[in-house]
RNA sequence: GCGCGCGUAGCUCAGCGGUAGAGCACCACGUUGACAUCGUGGUGGUCACAGGUUCGAUCCCUGUCGCGCGCACCA
């Protein structure tokens, strides 16, 4: 192995090795476990978010591939039916052309070129990041085969009557001409007007006035609302206003739906431009007057002045027009919601139009009640409650979209417009005959459906559905839903709703919300706000004027160009390191705490790094020690640090695969750095030492410790894997031969690879108390040295005797029985038992967990006051943690109540303390002689 | 307006009724054969604030403040 730890040297030859053996497909013979990646849109790459869901769930299937579980992990794309039109368009729009130069079936081969160049772009990060994915499975939402799932769904709704065409008013979106649903608007903040504007009564007796933040739709006002019980406009109710500009005469109604605080109290009434209007309209009888045309410009259905106008325009043109007529009374500032589509950002404009809709009711019902009875559990709890929020109050689903891009709506038309649903054009013409008794000529519904529609039915439909395929029947319903809840109504829901419908089964047992990567700052990372970090860069690294030229180039707004660079280079003025794939999966993974969001913090990333290099290294460490012996024959001994780190080993790998089991990622991943770095290396990697490097210690003893470097390494680079999947492959292909363990292969002529050996159980490392209660003297008198030598600045290299006392002789004899390793360890020559009767020269003292130690230094005698210094630094401590313990035992009410063990634990203190106190004294005494 | 989350060391975050933790940063010392991507020691905290429950509260409850998010309203 080489000397320093090279990820780039190592990664991508061993991902090679897994996939061309084909190591990734399901083979357990165990129970199935099955994880449905969420399909990243093909508009472009993976992000940090993908990348950080990815890791978690790579490693969730890793442990469940290592248990020996029939293991899926499904890869797959979404076609994302908007973003990635607009990704196309923008790419046409740069080349000075547009998707209906092009015409329909010409656009589409473009996006399926884009689909292949972009599918391949996220394939090879998929790769990088060393997901262990189905390859062979991956699936595709337009496949043929998806498609035909989609195609399926929506002709058995329609049957049912659960699909259905309807005309109504809906979300329009006049940049990308579609229909959007609720979900896909976003309302922005924004400071607008309100307009008081004079409508005049047609009687001459007198006017209302009306306040509105969209003067521009009163042309298409078809009514003035009050509310029934307001005094002040009750005597109106039932006249009619002239409209101006138009002339029109508008009946005053009353409806309760109007707040008489707001404003005036009157509204104009627009049924054909507003949501709360449409129903009121209804209501009221009243007609509906589409005044905007699909780009949202005024259509001829209004005065000639202002037909063709945009909205904006328009408004400004009214509003002078009315104050030319002296008709607004006053304009105040207010402030507003603006709904903006979340793709385009356009405003939307509500607007009549045939659209198709999934009737959603009969279908969240059952959706409800799975969560409710824990068919399906959440991941935190509380993300429960906002989707049962969601859910009681959900609206019918508007799914059609007027793009091209998406799947073509399975619904034919006659000229008479008779709409004939079926899987084809022949099965349409089918029932258009037998409706009909005659053939018609039969247009397809240009349309396409929402990309979240065929999303929904992911879970099933990339198993094979409606075929009963093994593969359904086996990971059908899938384990475990890993994703951001910003998805839960786009598409978590969805899947449950459709799940349930169409196979009876929920889709997956548990939902796994993980939160959102976000930038240092806690902003959310985007392109326009120039703060995106590609996964990749960090794992390869990327030097700074390529990460500007990366961050700055392709921006929706150009001129946001000198902020990002400036940005950039002040957070990143060396560029970003490669840190490799595992130290930035073990960063994730330590990262992902529940419910809550991530800062993604370079420093985290810099430190697992380190962590990577950490184990590299004590693998040669091990390797060298161990590689020119025969390990596995012989009589072997273990020693009270063997003892003790095979039962540390049984505590993590307990702990281990409890916080996995529990998805605590993060505390997964500090257990497993606890024990590597806190245990392994710290202690006993230098507890062997002494062991190994001595002429005398006996063969039997030395094998075992052999035995125990090789063993716990092993059993921890499995228990490692499912988070560091290359490190933990390469370090193991050298370590495993050296021992005594089983390595599995499948079949059995096959290579060898850690990917498919057991995950540790703790029972192969039992705890050994009497080993960890034996260790704590060596440890206690290690770190006190250490902690003399540090406080006094005497090096390492100083060689000293050391005099201690102990809580109790047994303590001593664990000593007594281990003295060349603390000898060895902390570089001692001799340690003495102190008695009362000891004569000691000048020394400095060190307490610690009852356990006293001396180290004469020659060096005090120039400079007592040093050590008296420390000397009365500790004693205040210890007073006062012994102050803290006395006013609890002072207290009565404490004695009574708290349990016996928490005084007893109390009393013991203080008692610790009291000891502690007199050392200290003796010692300062001792000290104070020197000066004399 | 309703709901949710968060506020712990300079920074990023764990913890959670009984002696406040980690990484990074910082200070001092140190290259002996695993590792300077390192080692050893150290500095650093009224656990946002105020009440309450409790023998005991960073932790549980109530309220306040601050930050973020979702839903609803929005003429």
């Amino acid at each position: 192995m080489d000397k320093s730890y090279n990820p780039r040297d190592i990664e991508q030859r061993l991902y090679e090795r897994w996939e061309n053996n084909g190591w990734f497909a399901p083979a357990g013979t165990g129970q199935p476990y099955c994880i449905m990646i969420p399909p990243p849109n093909v508009t472009g790459t993976l992000h940090m978010g993908h990348a950080f869901q990815h890791t978690l769930m790579d490693a969730l299937t890793r442990l469940h591939r290592m248990q020996g579980d029939n293991t899926l992990w499904q890869q797959g794309t979404d076609h994302a039916g908007i973003a990635t039109q607009m990704v196309v368009e923008r790419q046409l729009n740069a080349a000075n052309t547009t998707r209906h130069d092009l015409g329909r079936e010409a656009f589409i081969a473009r996006v399926w070129e884009w689909k292949a160049q972009s599918g391949d772009t996220i394939s090879r990060q998929e790769r990088r990041l060393g997901n262990s994915v189905d390859w062979s499975r991956e699936r595709f939402t337009m496949d043929p085969a998806l498609s035909e799932a989609v195609t399926e769904v929506f002709v058995r709704l329609h049957e049912e009557g659960l699909i259905y065409r309807g005309k109504r008013l809906v979300n329009w979106d006049p940049v990308l001409h579609t229909a959007l649903s609720d979900l896909e608007v976003v309302p922005e903040d924004a400071k607008g007007h309100l307009w008081y504007l004079r409508y005049p009564l047609e009687d001459g007796s007198g006017q209302l006035i009306v306040a509105t933040t969209r003067p521009e739709t009163m042309l298409g006002d078809t009514a003035v609302a009050v509310h029934p019980e307001d005094e002040r406009y009750r005597q109106f109710v039932g006249k009619q206003i002239r409209l101006p500009l138009t002339g029109r005469l508008i009946p005053v109604v009353a409806d309760a739906a109007v707040d008489p605080q707001f404003g005036t109290g009157c509204v104009k009434i627009t049924p054909g431009h507003d949501f709360n209007d449409y129903e009121m309209g209804k209501r009221h009888q009243l007609p509906l007057i589409n005044i905007f045309d699909a780009d949202a410009a005024l259509t001829d259905d209004v005065p000639e002045p202002y037909r063709k106008l945009d909205r904006f325009v328009a408004r400004k043109r009214i509003v002078a027009d009315m104050e030319a007529l002296d008709l607004v009374e006053k304009i105040e500032p207010h402030a507003l919601k603006v709904p903006r589509g979340d793709r385009s950002g356009a405003v939307l404009e509500p607007w009549l139009t045939d659209q198709w809709y999934v009737s959603i009711a009969p279908l969240a019902a059952p959706a409800i009640k799975a969560v409710e009875d824990g068919s399906i559990r959440f991941v935190p709890e509380t993300w429960a409650k906002n989707y049962f929020s969601w859910m009681h109050n959900i609206q019918d689903w508007c799914i059609s979209r007027q793009l091209w891009w998406g799947h073509q709506i399975p619904a034919w038309y006659d000229a008479d417009g008779n709409i004939f649903v079926a899987h084809d054009e022949e099965a349409a013409q089918a029932k258009a005959r037998a409706k009909l008794g005659r053939d018609v000529t039969l247009t397809r519904d240009e349309d396409v459906l929402d990309t979240w529609f065929s999303s929904a039915l992911w879970p099933f439909s990339t198993l094979g559905w409606p075929q009963q395929t093994p593969e359904l029947q086996t990971f059908y319903p899938t384990s475990v839903l890993v994703t951001g809840f910003d998805i839960i109504f786009f598409w978590v829901a969805r899947m449950i709703m459709m799940g349930l419908k169409f196979t009876g089964q929920v889709p997956f047992r548990e939902v796994y919300i993980t939160g959102l990567i976000r930038d240092e700052n806690g902003d959310k990372m985007s392109k326009s706000k120039g703060n995106i970090i590609d996964p990749l860069d960090l794992i390869d690294g990327i030097d700074l004027e390529a990460l500007v030229v990366k961050r700055t180039s392709g921006l929706m707004k150009p001129k946001d160009a000198a902020r990002i660079e400036k940005d950039t280079r002040k957070q990143f003025p060396e560029g970003i390191a490669a840190y490799g794939t595992d130290a930035l999966r073990f960063t994730f993974a330590a990262l992902a705490t529940m419910g809550r969001d991530i800062r993604f913090d370079l420093g985290r990333i810099d430190g697992y790094r380190n962590f990577a290099n950490k184990l590299w290294n004590a693998a040669r460490f091990v390797l060298m020690n161990t590689e020119t012996h025969d390990v596995t024959s012989g009589d072997v001994q273990y020693s009270v640090a063997d003892r003790w780190i095979r039962s540390r080993l049984g505590a993590t790998i307990e702990e281990t695969r409890r916080r996995l089991e529990d998805y605590r990622f993060d505390l997964a991943a500090q257990s497993l750095y606890e024990f590597a770095w806190y245990e392994y290396c710290d202690w006993y990697l230098e507890f062997s030492k002494p062991v190994l490097q001595s002429e005398t210690v006996a063969d039997a003893l030395k094998r075992g410790t052999r035995q125990t470097l090789l063993a716990v390494l092993e059993a921890y680079l499995r228990l490692l894997h499912p988070l560091m999947p290359f490190l933990t492959e390469e370090i193991w292909q050298a370590v495993a031969p050296l021992t005594s363990v089983e390595v599995k292969r499948v079949p059995p002529d096959a290579e060898a690879t850690i990917m498919l050996q057991p995950y540790p159980h703790a029972h192969e490392f039992a705890r050994d108390e009497a080993a960890e209660k034996a260790v704590a003297p060596l440890k206690a008198l290690i770190l006190a040295t250490r902690q003399i030598r540090g406080q006094l600045d005497v090096p390492r290299s100083r060689q000293m005797p050391i005099f201690v006392t102990t809580p109790g002789d047994q303590e001593w004899d664990v000593i007594v029985a281990n003295g060349d390793l603390i000898r060895f360890v902390a570089n001692i020559t001799d340690i003495t038992q102190l008695t009362a009767s000891s004569h000691m020269p000048a020394t400095a003292m060190q307490l610690i967990d009852g356990y006293a130690v001396h180290a004469p230094l020659s060096s005090l005698i120039d400079d007592p006051d040093a050590e008296l210094s420390r000397l009365a630094k500790r004693k205040a401590k210890t007073r006062a943690e012994l102050a803290k313990c006395e006013a609890k035992l002072g207290n009565q009410n404490f004695v009574a109540n708290a349990p016996a063990e928490v005084v007893a634990q109390e009393r013991a203190r203080i008692a610790d303390f009291n000891k502690e106190i007199v050392q200290i004294e003796e010692q300062e005494s001792r000290v104070s002689e020197l000066k004399k």
